[in-house]
DNA sequence: GAGCATGCAA
DNA sequence: GCGCATGCATGCTC
């Protein structure tokens, strides 16, 4: 084994890998390391990271080899690789594909080149009532009814199969994208727009057609998914989380492409048309008069002959959703999301029954190459005031989050943000409507939030989007709000316990690119030594892993206005005292 | 049958 | 494991 004290990780033998922050090959590494581990932990020095058999797979369904991920590891291992992590790496990338489904005919086989993965699969007890019946040492056959459920069952033990038993072509539709325009509509596809479709169907390939692609707020999922179908000709239903996001996709459609607009229905409370494109909420499809009657809606997956079914956030595809998937595996399918997290945990069904991952771009690329603004994040921690103090000790646990994340501290340190960025567009963000409307009549900005009917909530927006408005106020209207104004500056001020996927959300909202230092600022203002400050950690693990560095400043509140000023201002330009190695990370 | 308020689910 | 926003259906009014 070869020892290297100079080297940034250690690869231990229950399957972490520590990355040293402080290291300065660490901007090189982490990305790589990204590709086939999570991160689990980020205390200040040293980043967990853990690979599991699901990021494995998704590693090896993106593309990535056995031999890739250990001689990374082991270049940059200070200890060397454990002889037994080298092996099940390779074990479970190379599980990825070990068992394939082909078809024949009206039925499908299950093949494998390693006789031992048949024996194995005829003997689980769980496989018995999908009726598998075995050919020949290597391959078992099936009915097609089960494509989707074995699937979700065999990667429970451990066999995440390779689906190549191919697509319906699905109803023709010609849909052609404004790439040569000459009105003006014109666009482009971005490079690694292009790439990610590509990486989800390529013509003649028989691999592609379902999959994940997973990329970044402000990334143009919208657009990926259009060029999909551009690329398909076929009619497509699109599942998505709201109407606003609904109309959002129409809108694009019809911009995007030459499709007309009696060629795309609306399938939500309000409106119940089916057209050759449909596009559709997740809730009308999982609504039911009662808890154990039909989903009613569920058969808009055979209203049409589908030839292609778009999963928008796929991440928050609810459980139902799942079961009619798993019923119509041989239709093609892409999900979109910005990150692969489901606060279910139910990862390995987006795996087998919507596909595995095929393209991800991580966010600090894109930011490198100006598609994104560059974002700074800082957590101000802001000490308790003494009421509060005595209030949060002697309140039972579920009660001193909200103590903790309403603190009245919070309000001069938003106001000394507000100050330092005078003339800079600016979001406030927070969760307790008590809170915001305190905050709001302090500041005199408006507040806008769920009972706001929809279009004074427009009007606002519009006002701010001209720039009439500086500051606005939001509830948690903002993680479901596609039409919200773009900012340079966000305050998170509360958020709700250790949501990873609204802190990302909540970035989301100042990434598009800006016109000068193409420079955002993202603040988290939480109360410190609480419960607060341990889930605002929590929040951050996503962005973290996506390369994101939260600088941490400790605010004193102090007597005098213009001595916290002074306290706050210089803390951005020297090193914060508890913070000289982010600051030095920062700098390589 | 549009426009609104209400209750419910997840 | 909380508080809030959403979307859907229904029933009322004119």
């Amino acid at each position: 084994m070869q020892i290297d004290q100079k080297r940034p990780l250690v690869v231990q033998s229950d399957f972490t890998v520590l990355l040293e922050v402080r290291h300065p090959e660490f901007d090189q590494v982490r990305p790589l390391l990204a590709r086939f581990a999570d991160l689990v932990k980020t205390p200040e020095h040293i980043h967990t990271y853990r690979m599991s058999a699901l990021s494995l797979w998704n590693a090896a369904a993106a593309g990535m080899t056995t031999s890739e991920i250990t001689s990374f590891l082991e270049e940059h291992a200070k200890f060397g690789v454990p002889h037994n992590i080298k092996q099940d790496i390779r074990r479970f990338v190379e599980r990825y594909g070990l068992v394939r489904i082909e078809s024949l005919g009206e039925d499908l086989l299950l093949i494998s080149d390693d006789v031992e993965a048949i024996k194995e699969m005829c003997s689980f007890r769980t496989l018995r009532s999908y009726g598998l019946c075995q050919v020949d040492s290597q391959t078992l056959r099936f009915s097609s009814i089960y494509r989707g459920a074995l699937k979700q069952e065999l990667i429970k033990l451990g066999y995440p199969v390779q689906d190549l038993a191919g697509y319906t072509r699905g109803e023709e539709l010609p849909i052609r994208l404004r790439g040569d325009a000459s009105d003006g509509k014109a666009f482009q596809l971005r490079d690694y727009q292009t790439s990610a479709v590509e990486s989800f169907y390529r013509e003649g390939s028989i691999m592609g057609g379902s999959g994940v692609l997973v990329l970044p707020c402000g990334a143009g999922k919208t657009i990926i998914g259009i060029a999909a179908m551009g690329k398909l000709n076929c009619a497509t239903l699109i599942l998505t989380t709201n109407t606003t996001s609904v109309n959002q996709w129409k809108r694009e459609i019809l911009e995007k492409t030459d499709v007309t607009e009696d060629m795309v229905g609306e399938y939500s409370g309000m409106k119940k048309d089916v057209r050759p494109i449909t596009i559709a909420t997740y809730q009308i499809l999982t609504y039911r008069k009662s808890k154990d009657d039909l989903f009613i809606h569920m058969d808009l997956f055979n209203k049409r002959d589908w030839g292609l079914i778009v999963y928008d956030e796929v991440h928050l595809l609810p459980a139902p959703v799942f079961r009619v998937t798993a019923d119509i595996q041989a239709t093609r399918r892409l999900g979109l999301t910005a990150t692969l997290v489901r606060e279910d945990g139910r990862e390995e069904d987006v795996f087998s029954l919507v596909g595995p991952k095929r393209y991800e771009m991580p966010w600090k690329e894109l930011e490198g190459q100006g598609w994104i603004a560059s974002v700074s994040c800082t957590e101000i921690r802001v000490p308790l005031l003494q009421a509060e103090q005595d209030s949060y000790l002697s309140a039972e646990a579920r009660q001193k989050m909200r103590i903790a994340s309403t603190s009245k501290g919070k309000l001069n340190v938003i106001k000394q943000l507000l100050a330092k960025h005078k003339g800079e567009q600016t979001i406030i963000i927070g969760q307790y409507l008590d809170q915001l409307k305190q905050v709001a009549q302090a500041l005199g900005a408006p507040l806008i939030y769920g009972q706001m009917p929809h279009e004074e909530r427009e009007e606002l927006y519009n006002q701010f989007r001209r720039g009439e408005l500086q500051t606005i106020i939001v509830s948690k209207v903002a993680n479901f709000a596609v039409d919200l104004p773009d900012a340079s500056v966000a305050i998170q001020i509360s958020g709700s316990y250790g949501s990873r996927q609204e802190e990302a959300q909540r970035l989301g909202r100042i990434l598009r690119p800006k016109s000068d230092a193409n420079k955002a600022f993202f603040y988290t203002v939480v109360s410190s030594d609480t419960k607060e400050q341990e889930y605002a950690l929590n929040r951050q693990l996503f962005l973290i892993e996506q390369g994101y560095q939260y600088r941490i400043e400790e605010y004193s509140q102090a007597e005098d206005e213009g001595e916290i000023t002074a306290a706050l201002d210089n803390s951005y330009r020297s090193k914060p005292l508890n913070q000289q190695s982010e600051e030095e990370v920062l700098s390589t």
